[in-house]
DNA sequence: ATGCAAATGAGAACGATTATCATTTGCATC
DNA sequence: GATGCAAATGATAATCGTTCTCATTTGCAT
């Protein structure tokens, strides 16, 4: 493994286990931003990593909540994470490859807050996903 | 039955069917503007008539590629249907009770589509969704 | 080293959705 | 109106992502 923070776990309050250490940095690693608990699983087999897919789906859902990672629900039905670092910013999904790309943009952002709280709604959370198809330089592979 | 349109079903390619001119009517009733599959079932039950929950599936799939409804996928893991009136417009879920509410501005939709494309992609769709509580009038029963 | 609450893993269970397939229906043709 | 057949239906099994259960293991404070 590379660098994994136990620091991190334990300020979330969360022990500091062998799963959620090769969890935790499966993501630090970077390789692939965003994954689904499968993606998870089988990457961290893949790497020789033994996990069971049940502790895979737990500790991502702590992760999320302790806000380590961030939860998304694209279409297609399967939840997929990523690291958390604090930025907010939305997401375009190539609707041909899957590719996942981030953007952010204040203008809306702002938009948004000021028109949900003139119908009186206590904004949470928000999710704005683009379904776009990108160039073909972007998108080498179809699904 | 109170009218239905076998002429939106004939346009759209589909046979004018019993069970298809049942979900039609119901989201043309416009009792419920937001319903799951289920609550399509449940509704069609209630009101005595009798269809299968995998005919009101196919239908309401069948419905959304034909353009007749629209199929939005809030979290919570199920799908959501609403007639398709032809004007784009984002939603508020309220994480309360899952009231549906929905919204249009003009300033965020044109800010999205030159974001989107400055960033070399052809935008095909997307989805605003916004999850906030509302007022507690506005919410009477929690899920 | 010891103890125990917390975490894990294997598999069962679950909820939403789709597939299967024998039966029924819409509808064009006689 | 009767007939034929492809298309649609409905009951059920199957699938998929995810959560639950519970016996076993582990982290960590003592």
């Amino acid at each position: 493994m590379d660098t994994p923070q136990p620091e991190h776990l334990k300020s979330a309050g969360l022990k500091s286990t062998l799963p959620r250490l090769k969890v935790l940095d499966l993501f630090q690693r970077g390789q692939e931003r965003h994954m689904s608990a499968e993606d998870v699983y089988k990457q961290l087999l893949a790497d020789g990593e033994s996990v069971g897919l049940a502790t895979v789906y737990r500790v991502l859902t702590q992760f999320a909540q302790a806000g380590l990672l961030v939860r998304h629900n694209f279409e297609g039905g399967k939840s997929v994470f990523e690291l958390n670092e604090g930025t907010h910013h939305d997401h375009i999904v190539c609707l041909q490859c899957g590719h996942v790309e981030e953007f952010y943009d204040s203008a809306i952002e702002t938009r948004q807050k000021k028109v949900v709280s003139d119908l009186g709604f206590a904004i949470q959370d928000h999710s704005l996903h683009i379904y776009a198809d990108c160039t073909k330089t972007k998108c080498p592979n179809r699904r």
